[in-house]
DNA sequence: AATAGGTTTCG
DNA sequence: GAAACCTAT
């Protein structure tokens, strides 16, 4: 009799609730990870999240082994395959409990109830637990008893609950008293990797796996988090925690971000440091509050808009044009420069997220879906449940009302988040030599940046064709009937 | 989690 | 004349 887990994106031994269920269930323990390339194709997962993933996985594989805990990748193509890959497993093995960390968007929920109806029979429970998130999804009702879709009122609930129950981060795994430490053979992942062919100076900007995030989220609630606030939304600052990816591949758990971010919001002592901690848990509740819209509107999975009538918006289908987006050359220094960090990274700063989001969606007025699918396919963090929530933010098609807030300035942009303009610097070489405040604006000095794009289309009533747009959809849906449905 | 355009206030 | 303030969308 054997307890398996079955790591998918909690690529961690510390706090890890499933593991630690394994553990104390008192039999023999091993773990299991399906690799999946034709389900990355399928979800368009970025090359630079594929390296990660394998790599954090390889430095798993060695932690549990110390804990005498063999670490099993088997090869599934698809998510189609995962029941038969792992009742076969299940029966070789002689394996009775079966341990994981819940998912939530529609495609792993089908995956894992398939999995659960595959194994039942042959006498094995799947046991799930929510610490991908710090409050699981359907917990949160409002008054009406409707899940929320609208943040702040979300927050204020999540908050109460936090501080009524914060969570509670198992011990630290230990290897039991009479296993043995098992080697981990890495080569399947290894020659993965070697299959990815990545440049170095790309996974040279990453450090996979668990120790390291541990680490950096150490270092960030030392060093950064008490600025929190006044800094995170400078792109050419170190402000932000950069724990997006150990997030989305569970390398770190959320309940470990908030119980550091809690100790230094007690703590309060340097001047700010309460905020910065408080608008930092922020962020962790707009990921969990993205994940429960995921799980309470599962047609979001098939890329349909949260607001339904939104889904007539006649978006504009111009190739050109998307493509000088992803290619950061639309002539705004800051949308170019986002893109450019984007392309050569794998990763965008979260206010430029939001600023070259906006320009696709409103100015471009190109379908935010493109949006979606090619950030997907270039971030290492891409997480379906937080990457559409933002997509759908910007596009004004998903939740929170007065959408008539949602058209950014890119010029405005530009001079509030990067005044002296060092970001766009450091990302655009052509526009170096534009010297102060006119690297906002390239066009009114073309002879200092003969290198750089003109605008590829002009900022000029962008608001009221936006307004025009979104009245007309509605128009069309009101019409159809959809007002009653 | 915003902008534009106006008015008032300040040095 | 710049900065702060107000307001409609």
């Amino acid at each position: 009799m054997t307890a398996l887990v079955w790591y998918r994106n909690d690529l961690r031994a510390q706090d890890h609730q499933a593991l630690s269920a394994a553990l104390g269930s008192k039999q023999p323990v091993r773990a299991v990870y399906l690799l999946s390339p034709g389900q990355w194709d399928r979800h368009q997962v970025a090359p630079i999240r594929r390296w990660y993933v394998l790599a954090s996985l390889h430095e798993l594989g060695e932690t549990l082994g110390k804990l005498g805990i063999p670490l099993d990748i088997l090869p599934c193509d698809t998510f189609d395959e995962a029941p038969a890959v792992l009742a076969a497993y299940c029966r070789d093995r002689q394996i009775r409990a079966l341990f994981c960390t819940r998912e939530y968007p529609l495609n792993e929920l089908r995956r894992d109830r398939a999995v659960a109806d595959t194994l039942r029979p042959l006498g094995i429970e799947l046991q799930g637990f929510d610490d991908a998130v710090i409050i699981p999804p359907r917990a949160l009702k409002t008054g009406q008893g409707t899940p929320y879709t609208v943040f702040t009122p979300y927050r204020r609930r999540w908050d109460e609950c936090l501080a009524e129950a914060p969570p509670s981060l198992p011990p630290a795994p230990k290897k039991p008293a009479g296993v043995a430490p098992v080697t981990f053979d890495a080569r399947a992942l290894d020659a993965q990797i070697r299959l990815l062919d990545l440049p170095d100076t790309l996974t040279g900007l990453w450090q996979p796996g668990e120790k390291a995030a541990q680490k950096q989220l150490q270092q960030f609630a030392d060093d950064r988090l008490a600025d929190y606030r006044r800094d995170r939304d400078f792109p050419a600052l170190p402000g932000t925690s950069l724990l997006s990816t150990a997030l989305s591949a569970g390398t770190v758990s959320p309940a470990r971000c908030v119980t550091l971010a809690r100790a230094v919001q007690r703590a309060g002592s340097k001047a700010g440091g309460k905020e910065g901690a408080t608008t930092w848990l922020s962020e962790i509740a707009w990921r969990d509050f993205y994940r429960q819209i995921m799980a309470n509107f599962p047609h979001l999975a098939w890329g349909a808009p949260f607001r339904p009538e939104t889904g007539y918006v006649q978006w504009s289908r111009d190739e050109q044009l998307f493509q000088a987006w992803c290619e950061g050359r639309t002539g705004y220094p800051l949308v170019d420069a986002a893109m450019r960090q984007l392309n050569s990274t794998g990763w965008m700063h979260n206010r430029l997220r939001m600023v070259s989001a906006m320009f696709l969606s409103k100015n471009l007025f190109i379908d935010w879906r493109w949006g979606e699918s090619y950030f997907m396919q270039q971030l290492i963090d891409g997480d379906f449940a937080a990457n559409n929530g933002g997509w759908q933010w910007s596009a004004s098609t998903g939740t929170d009302a007065a959408p008539y807030f949602r058209v950014f300035s890119p010029i405005r942009q530009s001079e509030r988040f990067d005044p002296d303009g060092t970001f766009i610097r450091q990302q655009v070489p052509a526009l170096r030599d534009l010297p102060g405040k006119q690297i906002h604006q390239p066009w009114k000095a073309p002879l200092l940046a003969p290198d750089y794009p003109a605008p590829v289309v002009s900022l000029e009533g962008v608001r009221d064709r936006v307004t025009a747009a979104f009245k007309a959809a509605k128009n069309i849906h009101d019409s159809a009937g959809g007002a009653s449905r």
